[in-house]
DNA sequence: GTCTATATGACGATAGAC
DNA sequence: GTCTATCGTCATATAGAC
């Protein structure tokens, strides 16, 4: 029959790699002429076929975005989701940030064409849908999760909340990264101008909200850290 | 005669007023949809003319961005002079850093059209020109300048270059910008989720980058801000 | 079912009439 | 100095070949 089961499959199975193939070709031409400069015509000409048979498969540009973004958010969830797991772990708030951030970062250095489209908002008139924003959710919320883990063990002052804690470190990786995708892209990670100053940030960071050790915390109420933190 | 001097003057005049109309306009075009979604034809429609008529003006679409690059880092360089100027004779470098950063950030979360092609790049193929670049470069000779100054009066640690102080500075003012315009463009800087987050983001970087206080250091090399420093 | 062919309207840009 | 006319390309849509 025209319609077994196997030739059922085997046709959907030939279209989800269809479906993949324009994701990736997309991915290549965000990823040289940036997130707006994706064009449905040059996907098309780089597949070999004609414009209109991509609607096929997506019903606007704006649907291959969300796909893009969607990708990307779940990649970086799946990069960063046993980093996150095991920065709380770690045996210092500054080891662990270290870590994190330098995954997250190198990530998006080194996938520009999905860190604009998560990262900032380029395309207008795009918002990704609820299904492609899960994966960034998720992301946040194991962060939260592990900075909950982070200070329930000691490692974080107890007096700051978690999500101003995670706030404040989201506002610095987004730094680092929008800063070295704007100002040198082609620099790669690890000799960036502005990726090499993580360690710097992360022990900013870790002074100022790592828990101090006990018995060392006197009862003045004078101390440097103390005195600045009003808010 | 056609070509007195004063025809001259009043043509050129008009010229300039017109030039300044289709900046002013297409400022409000990138306000309303984002810098990518800039149109000639949308300018045009505005200013009830024809997008032809346009080109007598500006050569290029690109142009237009040049121009409104060049007046975005114009206004900038005149918002953060004078507070830069007054942070390097400010009593700490705390409140040098939360003023003059305030100023800043302030602009940007309400000049959105302009901080989006300042600090991103989200138009692809278009590149600044050295003329509407320049005040961007006097912006960042200034504040290296501020640091030096702020330096040399013992406020900032003498063993760490003003070049790092001012990277690390910018990751943070720009993190700050770029997590609250991407993630809540419409919350007004005063109530900003990120924006709020300024006072906390100086303590931090002031705690580590500020000089310790004359005759508190000992000679231990077990300090806190000393061990995080190895870079 | 998936493609090609074709059409529409907006875009950036140019040439030339007035 | 502004217009009309026009070009090539774009996203998008539909009809119909196979």
């Amino acid at each position: 029959m025209t319609t077994a089961p196997a030739a059922v499959d085997r046709r959907q199975r030939r279209r989800l790699e269809t479906i993949e193939e324009v994701v990736d070709v997309a991915a290549e031409v965000v990823a040289e002429q940036g997130a707006a400069g994706l064009s449905i015509g040059e996907v098309a000409r780089r597949m070999g076929i004609k414009p209109p048979s991509l609607y096929g498969y997506f019903e606007s540009k704006n649907a291959i975005y969300d796909a893009l973004f969607a990708r990307g958010a779940q990649q970086v969830l799946e990069v960063m989701r046993p980093v996150m797991r095991a920065a709380a772990d770690e045996q210092s708030l500054e080891t662990a940030l270290l870590t994190s951030g330098r995954t997250m970062i190198r990530w998006s250095i080194e996938h520009p064409a999905y860190a604009q489209l998560i990262f900032w908002r380029p395309v207008p008139g795009f918002e990704p849908s609820p299904a492609a924003y899960a994966p960034a959710i998720a992301l946040m919320d194991e962060s939260r999760q592990s900075f909950t883990v982070l200070q329930e063990r000691g490692l974080i002052r107890s007096d700051i909340s978690v999500d101003v804690i995670l706030r404040n470190w989201t506002i610095l990786v987004s730094g680092i990264t929008t800063q070295q995708l704007s100002n040198a892209p082609d620099e790669p990670f690890d000799t960036g101008t502005f990726t090499s100053a993580l360690p710097d940030i992360v022990a900013m960071f870790a002074t100022r909200y790592a828990a101090p050790p006990a018995g060392r915390q006197p009862a003045s109420t004078t101390r440097k850290v103390r005195r600045a933190d009003k808010r």
